[in-house]
DNA sequence: CACAAAAACAGAATTGACTCAATTTTAGAA
DNA sequence: TTCTAAAATTGAGTCAATTCTGTTTTTGTG
């Protein structure tokens, strides 16, 4: 049986979700209060809380739906990298960035990514840190397709050049959401120019 | 005249911070609360928010003087900086980290940068930007000063790969603060080997 | 010195996240 | 169908940051 108790939790954690992302999209993180939340999602403020340890884990629960698409449209470069360095980390890179706005508000990330560092052992504080290392580890990936077909040097530290380059990235990324007034096209070029140093220390 | 009212302004400045600070290092950013601050500090809840915009401000302040003496003590190497870019690097970076927990515990850091991505435009937010600016521009300094020694090729971009080493510091720190049981030796090892990409490609 | 305006202070009231004890609903055994 | 234990829901209550308004202190002028 598919279970009424198991159908209507899953029908009310979508309905929370659905609530505050409308809410946290109109009227801002803070400004959406957890008991609009639950009113728009019928059902009472404690049943939130049995749901999700506190506000900021719904926002987390939006942000790793996100993060996961991202994750999804990076697999496609990996597997089939355009053919220099340079291209390859830029068409990556370019990728986590332009989808970066399409579901989350710079607020949203700002929010997000201070309750991910304030509370580290909160659920979503360890989920971020997970999505962190998976997108570190797709541009590990890539860095090591690149190296077997030979378009990238084999006797580079491949896993420190990843970290290194998914680390610079999100630090530009985090600045970015903190200006309200950066522009992505100004992102991408930024982080461009500063892998171009990398760029030719590998590219064969 | 020095002025009465402005003798007690910097004094009730001083006993908050210091109330603060003590109360910050008992019983952590969360545990200290603004009613027993005021109490310690001898003031009331609203002189508080009279100097102070909110509790992160607060800490914003601390947290800056922190800054301010590792930047001056990052001054000296780059006046005088070990005789390769290797060393170079590790000595100054190593002054930050083994600067950063003498008068933060790792939860204030964590509670200090949560705050500047989630308040960019409060006051504390403005400064610790700031702060980030300054440390990267010492890096800046330091690469510019191994460059004209000849020691580091003229041909690199020296500002985009001080803030790219900057960014990766900052991250792997951020990594480090909000997991308790990190050392500082691994946080080192670790930027060492990050580094040694960029040492490879920048040394002459 | 007396006084009015400006600045600073005080602490009660407000606000909103989160808790918890009581109530309701579901599952499944008899 | 009836009953009981377990699971889930509810919302009034708690707690701590922040706001707000009336009071006190300081300053500078006549």
């Amino acid at each position: 049986m598919s279970g009424l108790r198991a159908r209507q939790k899953a029908d009310r954690h979508r309905r929370i979700i659905e609530a505050a992302a409308e809410l946290f999209r109109e009227a801002g993180y803070e400004g959406a209060k957890i008991e609009t939340i639950a009113a728009q999602a019928e059902v009472s403020i404690g049943t939130i809380y049995n749901y999700y340890e506190n506000k900021g884990d719904i926002l987390g629960a939006i942000v790793s739906m996100e993060v996961n698409e991202v994750l999804n449209a990076g697999r496609g470069v990996v597997a089939n990298p355009p053919a220099n360095v340079g291209d390859a980390l830029d068409t990556l890179l370019g990728i986590y960035i332009e989808h970066s706005l399409h579901y989350l508000s710079k607020e949203m990330w700002r929010q997000a990514m201070a309750i991910s560092t304030q509370l580290p052992d909160s659920p979503f504080g360890q989920a971020y840190t997970g999505l962190d290392r998976s997108l570190t580890e797709q541009i590990r990936a890539l860095i090591a397709r690149l190296q077997e077909i030979g378009l990238a040097r084999r006797d580079i530290d491949g896993p420190a050049l990843g970290e290194l380059i998914f680390n610079n990235m999100n630090m530009m990324f985090i600045e970015f959401v903190k200006r309200d007034e950066a522009r992505i096209a100004e992102l991408r070029t930024a982080i461009r120019r500063q892998n171009r140093i990398l760029v030719a220390a590998i590219a064969v």
